[in-house]
DNA sequence: TTGTAATCTAATTTA
DNA sequence: TAAATTAGATTACT
């Protein structure tokens, strides 16, 4: 068997998705992954690539696939009212309310969700993200990815509350003391700034 | 019924889970994700805060936990092999090799894997971002939410490939040009830095 | 080589 | 207080 630097790249995406999304780590069922994938597709090949800035236009268009498909939920992104009684059961009385009200504002351009809402990690989470973050201030992406697992906490949000705990701790640190952390200490003056890859 | 601020903390979480798994969209199969949640929280219950630096004792307690909780894979994070035939089954082969090939190498970080592997976007969805982009290069995370649903590109990437964009555009039409740009001509000097929530 | 995804710092805003 | 966002600079890889 041949190189082939196509397949390649078709893997490594693909790895990319599934260290994006950890539910892809579990035993996946496949028919429901495969309804996701129609759908991204017939959006994408009907080439709706007209601005989506107008959040009830594009609301009215993802509905409207939805049906397409078969699909009985409406999905609007960010308050998708799950059915099972998994995971988030306890809170869908509650979430079905927020998307509700949210429907009402109709205007989510407003101050209703410019930004992605804070997320609160709780007592435990933060205190096995400060163990590491003593030990390395820099963690690479595969330790992010295993910190993720552990907590449960996305990978993304991990590398946001590093970025954060590095810009409060390491800058107090080097002001009162020389810096003396394990691991790079980095924070010096201004040169070098990039990453460490 | 009164207002609980702790419900509403819980129930921001879960949203923000949601949006960072958009596999959670879909008709959640109960089970699976009943066992990741059991798997994280027997992690963190039975205190596992010593630094998980050292990738090989962390593989090996991931790995120890799995079969604690029957799951037969080992879970490797960046290189888990699915087992179903869905969504990446046309790969399965060349992903386990890449997975035994990681193995041999044991050296994680080194040059193997210190960042995330690069991510290549196709045309299509290449162009669908753009025309977002020529829109307005500051989506909100609604839009954001929105673009990811359509190109099936998570949020997270979605958000580094507009600050990517707007480095390059933005920048290069504010000094060839005066930056007349729809939206927010923003990239004028260095005040008003932080974000425009 | 060029283009672009990923990473970092520093400053900032909001809840 | 801390998570989220931005600009700007940099690095790695194709």
């Amino acid at each position: 068997m041949e190189h082939d630097p196509e397949l390649d790249q078709v893997i490594c995406n693909a790895l990319s998705l599934q260290e994006d999304y950890p539910d892809l780590y579990l035993p996946p069922s496949d028919k429901d992954r495969n309804d996701s994938a129609t759908f991204s597709k017939i959006l994408l090949e009907m080439e709706i690539q007209r601005p989506l800035n107008d959040p009830n236009r594009l609301q009215d268009t993802l509905v409207e696939f939805y049906s397409i498909l078969g699909i009985p939920q409406e999905p609007p992104p960010g308050n998708y009212v799950p059915q099972g009684e998994g995971f988030l059961s306890e809170e869908e009385m509650a979430i079905s309310k927020t998307a509700k009200e949210e429907k009402e504002d109709h205007v989510p351009s407003a101050s209703s969700q410019k930004c992605r809402k804070r997320t609160f990690y709780d007592k435990q989470q933060t205190l096995f993200l400060q163990k590491q973050f003593d030990c390395n201030p820099y963690p690479d992406y595969v330790s992010r990815c295993c910190f993720a697992q552990v907590t449960g906490i996305p990978e993304p949000r991990i590398q946001v509350w590093f970025q954060n705990r590095r810009a409060r701790h390491l800058s107090k640190s080097s002001t009162s003391q020389e810096a003396g952390i394990d691991g790079r200490p980095r924070a010096q003056t201004s040169k070098s700034n990039g990453h460490p890859c």
